[in-house]
DNA sequence: TAAATAATTAAACGAATGTCTAAATATTTA
DNA sequence: TAAATATTTAGACATTCGTTTAATTATTTA
């Protein structure tokens, strides 16, 4: 719970979960998208691992980084009580 | 964006956010619920505001504080994008 | 108007955070 | 096996953050 808060406070963290909604991607993909340091991307992938938000599996050289959608659930689910509270719009039919 | 995500990565105002679920309170009865200096909560309260998750409004000498929707609406928004790659469940029809 | 109550603002300070460069580890290729 | 590539780990450092006590502001009550 805490650490999943705090890897999405960082506005870089939150960049790259944005990034990586159009797939999958490598550590140093990753990284080119920023005006920063590979160690300070892979210390940011790192932390959003440890939050269950990305999942980091090792292809030969290569670190193959993508959502996970268990740290999503536990926000998705803390912020439930707060959608029903204000009762945010659903859709009509389930799509 | 920033300073609403700020916001909610500590740990004590997530929770002032759930007690204030349960409905509007002055600043005294929010600090009671919480082993802190009055100061640090009035820090807290302030912080929230900031990222308009609470609204703040003077009666007497007293300040009470309740849940502001905009704040959740930006952080849901965020999350929207998330819950389409993952398929978040929604409820058939609705209430 | 003086005292009491509610709450914030100010100043200080240790702890946590984000960034960098340099070094280390692992894997692939020549 | 040596060099190149991909990535992380380690150490250092400035900035931000959360907390406290003391002081200040605003309002109510005796």
């Amino acid at each position: 719970m805490e650490i999943t808060f705090k890897a999405i406070n960082d506005p870089t963290r939150r960049e790259i979960l944005v990034f990586l909604i159009g797939g999958a991607q490598n550590a140093g993909e990753i990284a080119k998208q920023f005006s920063m340091s590979k160690p300070s991307i892979s210390h940011h992938l790192d932390l959003l691992k440890q939050g269950n938000l990305i999942l980091a599996e090792k292809k030969g050289q290569y670190i193959i980084y993508s959502l996970n959608r268990s740290g999503f659930e536990l926000v998705h689910g803390w912020f439930q009580g707060f959608a029903q509270y204000f009762e945010f719009p659903k859709p009509k039919i389930r799509l």
